[in-house]
DNA sequence: CCTTCGTCTATTTTT
DNA sequence: TAGACGAAGG
């Protein structure tokens, strides 16, 4: 780098600094989650209505018909005025299915005189739903608002809360807790312990994910234990009907309950169920190939036939159109069934089947590479994705020593877009497998003054303190949730012990009464120390005065403000001095602006309604929400996504990059993308190497990113990659290769060395030797601009090895890369079977052979 | 009862 | 590397 350009750099880069450090860091920690639903109220003010680039300008209510199929290609025209039966669209990445099912519904509103009220529309993503129905708003205007457009997780919380009275056999009032994955593991752990489980070998993490398997498939605890084919099975058939019986306790649901309780409160009530249907006349289901048995059984419930009412007319079925691409689902790790998608024609007889296929979004360069990929997946229907825009640039690669280079690399060339090509940075993101490999690009674009953003990772949510200040708000809302109590009964330190707790949780047990009330009955518990007698009576007190406020009308983020002071919360971390509390603190004050936020819009739809005439359902959810501002916020909360936090782009700011996910990436679009990483082992990810199903996903992952791209695309990998203290070779992900070499543009490519793949920077002079077999090897040249870099680590086979066992990682210079998947004889004998993937496994004896342990 | 220190182990993706 | 957990000392 020339000297000039060195220093401009450095002195942009303080400039940077000291303009967005700060700002990264504190919103990197702290997204807000009503970024989503401010575009929402900007479309009910009619402005700043998040028109697609092009398409859905602004308009009135007497939109004419024309209007609305301008621009539409013919099978988008089809899907957008199609009625009379069910629709599968099927969508490839990028052929505007978004556009199709704002204009259906708009179309739906203006020209077949269906009432906003009966419009369902179902998105993966709260920003999704945010978006659609700015979008239709712009269309048709704000009687767009009656729409119910949510997830499928807050359309259940609407109606379970709304229809709960009916069904007091459920055992759940209409305040209950809502338990993420974290409360949802906590509490699991304590039903484990109880039960005498070893949690060695039965992790809350890995039980809960049966029973989440059990939930997702609409079986209950007794069904599984009847079904249980071992004892394991049955281990896990009695963990899970205790975890249920205690939630039920606590009055509080995880995830898969949204879903399956809500399917079950539709089987179980034919009135409730026929009210949603004579409700929704048309349903519109977005992402149809990641939905799993339980949300295709809830889509199912709402659009059959209703039940003959003798003497009235009757009242046709709900229309539905389901909007997909089964290359698309990466989901199916956490129960998505792409035989939704599949056997949509089946399951819905008389469906209409629609393909789009025009891709508006990509150059064909990028499409061709997303299209051979894929490809090489077996069992797919076959589509072929084709761009109006021919060409394009090819796409860039780039092999590294390290991920530090590989993130200096994406930072130099993300700069030199922005410079030379006058990219703005919000045009560029960047795509990783798991969120830990953020950490060297969040190093490198500190030091270099990028603006960056990452999505996902340790979420503000997840963080301790503001669980803890969650907690105590969940509490405060649903008094026996215990999980919740006793989360925070000794946060902050106030002299409750393990000891303490335990005689409470046996005499509330003893009782049969919540832990909460134990807390209140504290002088009648056995075994209690008049020290800690005094404290558990302190925290009762606490938790009544806070409780009390709620009681007298306080918003959301007053009685937030009140459980950080009155609970020392605050106190404790200002007072610390860890540095790290310090972020805490002001984390939690980012919660108390994420708070007053929330309470000021609400403030806001609610003179709307008061200026909109709406219909009278409308009211009534709204009655059900009003007067209890704690709950609905501790709701949002509960249910925001990662990708809810990405920022709508603001035209007049240069922006900011985002980092996040593959999975994160899903629905969005960028000019430019980077795919790092891509190493087999790393993504492909190694847990995914050896069976075809879940490497047939990744792919459908890679799919996914490189048709986020619209202009440019770069691949990049890390020859050297430290994974946990120990440095990883690993080989190039053979998604690199499934890519028309002639596509890609090589800028670095590896050399082999001695048998080590090794990228061109490393060569040391003495042994060196052409581009071999194992990267990607192409016509690039071998090494440009001599940045000095560094191999982490010297090439040299030193270290002949002294013992392995099955599951250690071994390097071989011929066969790559394995794992030792048995040992047998020892000393000079000893051998080690070593499974080297598609190489094999082969029996070597490890006095011979050359094998480095990773 | 709380803190501290050491050891251990886990690292896929998330509504 | 870090975060979580357990043992032991204050």
């Amino acid at each position: 780098m020339a000297p000039v350009v060195r220093r401009a750099r450095r002195a942009r880069a303080e400039e940077q600094v000291r303009r967005y450090d700060c700002w990264v860091m504190t919103d990197a920690a702290s997204p807000n989650p009503f970024a989503a639903f401010g575009a929402r109220l900007d479309a009910l003010h009619g402005a700043g209505a998040v028109p697609a680039p092009g398409v859905d300008g602004p308009s009135g209510p007497d939109e004419d018909e024309a209007r609305l199929l301008e621009g539409l290609n013919g099978p988008q025209r089809e899907a957008v005025v199609h009625t009379g039966g069910p629709v599968l669209v099927v969508a490839g990445a990028g052929s505007g299915k978004t556009r199709v099912l704002t204009r259906r519904i708009a179309h739906l509103i203006s020209r077949c005189g269906v009432h906003p009220g009966s419009v369902l529309a179902i998105t993966f993503t709260n920003k999704a739903a945010a978006e659609m129905r700015a979008r239709v708003t712009a269309l048709v205007g704000r009687r767009a608002r009656a729409m119910w457009v949510s997830t499928f997780h807050s359309a259940c919380v609407r109606i379970l809360r709304a229809e709960l009275g009916e069904a007091p056999e459920f055992g759940l009032r209409r305040n209950f807790s809502i338990y993420d994955d974290a409360d949802a593991r906590r509490l699991m752990a304590l039903v484990l312990r109880d039960e005498d489980v070893d949690a060695k070998k039965f992790p809350p993490r890995s039980v809960l994910a049966r029973v989440s398997n059990a939930k997702n498939e609409l079986t209950g605890p007794a069904e599984a234990l009847a079904d249980a084919a071992s004892g394991n099975d049955e281990l896990h058939a009695r963990a899970y009907a205790e975890y249920d019986r205690r939630l039920r306790a606590a009055n509080a649901v995880d995830f898969d309950d949204l879903i399956m309780l809500t399917v079950r409160l539709l089987r179980t009530h034919p009135d409730v169920r026929e009210k949603y249907r004579r409700r929704f006349r048309q349903v519109l289901v977005d992402e149809y190939q990641d939905t799993n048995h339980a949300q295709y059984m809830l889509i199912r419930e709402l659009c059959s036939p209703l039940d003959p009412v003798p003497g009235a007319p009757a009242v046709p079925p709900p229309e539905l159109m389901v909007v997909g691409d089964s290359d698309q689902s990466i989901y199916s790790f956490r129960g998505a069934d792409v035989r939704n998608i599949l056997d949509f024609e089946k399951d819905f007889p008389g469906a209409r089947t629609i393909l789009l296929e025009q891709n508006y979004r990509s150059t064909q360069t990028i499409l061709s590479a997303a299209n051979a990929v894929i490809g090489n997946n077996p069992d797919r229907p076959a589509k072929k994705l084709w761009s109006s825009v021919s060409g394009g640039e090819r796409i860039i690669g780039y092999v590294s020593d390290t991920e530090h280079d590989e993130a200096r690399w994406v930072a130099d060339e993300i700069d030199r877009l922005h410079d030379e090509e006058g990219c703005k940075y919000s045009d560029t993101a960047v795509f990783y497998r798991t969120n830990a490999q953020s950490r060297p690009f969040e190093e490198v674009f500190i030091r270099l003054g990028l603006p960056y953003r990452v999505v996902g990772g340790v979420r503000f949510y997840e963080r301790r303190e503001v669980r803890d200040a969650l907690s105590y708000l969940r509490a405060i809302a649903n008094p026996v949730d215990d999980v919740s109590v006793r989360r925070i009964l000794n946060v902050p330190k106030r002299g409750i012990g393990a000891r303490a707790e335990a005689a409470l949780e046996v005499f509330a047990a003893d009782e049969g009464i919540a832990f909460t009330e134990a807390v209140d009955r504290v002088d009648e518990v056995p075994g209690m120390a008049t020290r800690s007698t005094r404290q558990v009576r302190a925290f009762g007190e606490l938790m009544r005065g806070l409780r009390g406020l709620v009681e007298q009308g306080a918003p959301a983020d007053q009685v937030l403000a009140a459980v950080l002071k009155d609970s020392g919360l605050l106190d404790e971390l200002k007072a610390s001095k860890d540095p790290q509390d310090q972020t805490r603190v002001e984390n939690l004050v980012e919660l108390v602006a994420v708070a007053q936020e929330f309470v000021a819009q609400a403030h806001v739809v609610d003179l709307e309604a008061d200026q909109v005439a709406v219909d009278d359902e409308e009211l009534d959810a709204r009655a059900l929400e009003g007067d209890d501002s704690l709950g609905v916020f501790l709701e949002r909360i509960a249910l925001v996504a990662d990708s809810d936090q990405i920022p709508d782009a603001d035209p007049d700011s240069p922006g900011v990059v985002t980092l996040m996910t593959l999975h994160t990436a899903k629905g969005l679009e960028f000019d430019n993308v980077f795919l790092t990483g891509m190493e087999d082992g790393v993504f492909p990810h190694m847990r995914a190497l050896a069976s075809k199903d879940e490497l047939a996903e990744e792919r459908r992952l890679s799919y996914v990113g490189i048709t986020r791209a619209r202009r440019r695309l770069y691949v990049s990998r890390a020859a050297v990659r430290s994974a946990w203290g120990a440095p990883q070779y690993n080989p190039a992900s053979r998604f690199l290769e499934e890519i028309p070499a002639e596509l890609i543009d090589w800028q670095r490519t590896a050399v082999e060395l001695d048998g080590w793949t090794l990228s061109a920077g490393a060569r040391t002079g003495a042994s060196r030797r052409a581009a071999g077999a194992s990267g990607p090897r192409d016509d690039a040249p071998a090494f440009g601009s001599g940045r000095g870099h560094m191999p982490a680590s010297g090439a040299g086979r030193d270290s002949r090895i002294v013992s392995l066992e099955a599951g250690d990682r071994v390097l071989h210079p011929s066969f790559g890369l394995g794992t030792v998947v048995a040992t047998s004889g020892s000393g000079d004998n000893a051998k080690a079977d070593v499974d080297f993937g598609s190489g094999g496994v082969k029996r070597l004896a490890l006095r011979f052979a050359p094998l480095e342990k990773l």
